[in-house]
DNA sequence: CGGACCTTTGAAAGTTTTCAAAGTGGGTGG
DNA sequence: CCACCCACTTTGAAAACTTTCAAAGGTCCG
């Protein structure tokens, strides 16, 4: 697997005010195509590390070639920091830009006339966003951030000309919205077929393998989002959300304490 | 407003067999630069106007030059039809096409592991599909014809390629993509945030403004789905469907007979 | 015209929400 | 450094909503 060091793309922005947020326009180095040397990188803190994954999705020059790789560097190279529960962009904003999660994590919530708020996406490290904006030029929800995280910022209009550049990177923008609609839909599938316990059995399972699949622990994690999110990502009320992981925990399915979790046994939950 | 009459670039295939798909591989004619001469043929039965519906989101060369214009003829010079009931493409198929609905009306339908499936999409006549297949190279749905359907098939490798070349094409495209998101996401918030009776609500208000943006009478329709279709699009059962047209029916909102619906109180609906 | 499929309606059972109140925890200011 | 405060979580009981099961009527297509 080719990797580009995440620091020699990506570099930390200087100190971030309160409550705002900083764009920080950085140098770029020439990326180095060498298998990841130090591993132990993705076994920090989530708010370090994850500028790996969200290259693998976007921002990893993987099939491209030297040429490419040296103007997508060009194109991707803005991050921008958010602070826990500060907007990334909000329903009706502009959109000039793609994003993709470096560190930390990021909720999409869509607010319903009458103040109701509905989370529709929880994105985490490596998954990207924004493509909701297309359509209208216009973003058509909030996104939020569940803890201070940081994003590569990716101007459409210049990623639009690069993909009719170069093919691989085409495909892959393709790809990546063709996911967001398989996204979507999956969503729309735990909504509409099954019951509250199951909903939230799934969400721990997906939150599992997702975070696993970050380098992470599948069994024991924190969650960043309440049980309001929760509850308002799984169409439920913040009560039954609660009742169901006390339920799930006497059981023996799965280990509460708050925000943390620890699942128990995996097998208990897919059948639930 | 540019048009390109239906009838010079798609021609009806031959007879069909009862119950197979037949591709129809047909002549192209030059489009030509004229306004929409016949408009009495948007008011004519679904199942034979729609192809400049279809054109309008997809097939119509809006913004391209005559160059352009005859790169598009020739990828999307294929039209498929598929008899009620039928499946256009399955759960696992290759994913090689993108779809635009001529005529008729085609459902997406996901099956979950135990048999039970959930309707996640409801197609008319201009809307495209199959962007769900992009990401793994296979269809993650079924989609069904509702009635008896006619489709543009856009092979996509050369969609593809056509879109690196001409910048209005792809921006047509990620515009597609980022309204199937869209589409998503609007099912998300309704199966999420809605009671059943707001959702039986929304989705006679939804196909009412899309009717009539397809020039058909806003307030009467025929619906092509049957009350199962509707409660596993809407996430209940067929009977909670029923029970509530009745009551909406009882109480003045709507008519209904059958699949036959009039709605006659807009706010009504919309306040529910 | 017949039969299969679809729709309607009722009553009981089940699930989820609502309302209410008490308990927890973490961050901030004193 | 501690206490306090605010936001979040847990739990209970009643109310509301939706599904399930059952049966009868309709409708449409072949």
């Amino acid at each position: 697997m080719i990797d580009t060091p995440a620091a020699s793309i990506f570099h930390k922005a200087g100190a971030v005010a309160h409550g705002t947020i900083v764009l920080s326009f950085i140098n770029k180095t020439k990326p180095k195509m060498t298998a990841l040397s130090d591993t132990s990188r993705a076994r920090r803190h989530s708010a370090a590390h994850c500028s790996t994954c969200a290259m693998r999705h976007l921002c990893m020059p993987e099939g491209l070639c030297a040429n490419d790789i040296a103007k997508l560097e060009n194109i991707i190279s803005v991050t921008r920091k958010v602070k826990r529960g500060d907007a990334l962009f909000r329903t009706g904003d502009r959109f000039d830009a793609l994003f993709a999660v470096r560190s930390g994590s990021i909720k999409t919530v869509v607010t319903h006339d009458g103040g109701r708020e509905q989370v529709t996406g929880m994105l985490l490290a490596g998954d990207a966003l924004g493509f909701e904006g297309i359509e209208e030029g216009e973003h058509t929800c909030d996104a939020i951030a569940l803890e201070d995280s940081s994003v590569c910022v990716v101007p459409y209009s210049l990623f639009e000309r690069m993909c009719r550049e170069t093919d691989a990177l085409q495909r892959r923008l393709h790809r990546m919205m063709s996911h967001a609609v398989n996204r979507e839909a999956n969503h729309v599938v735990r909504l509409g077929m099954l019951r509250a316990d199951e909903r939230v059995a799934r969400l721990l399972l997906d939150l599992s393998s997702r975070l696993s699949k970050r380098g992470y622990a599948s069994s024991e994690f924190t969650l960043r989002m309440t049980r309001d999110d929760m509850g308002s990502y799984l169409g439920m009320t913040l009560e039954t959300v609660s009742r169901t992981l006390s339920r799930f925990d006497k059981a023996g399915f799965i280990e509460t304490q708050g925000k943390f979790i620890r699942i128990r046994d995996f097998d208990a939950l897919r059948a639930v």
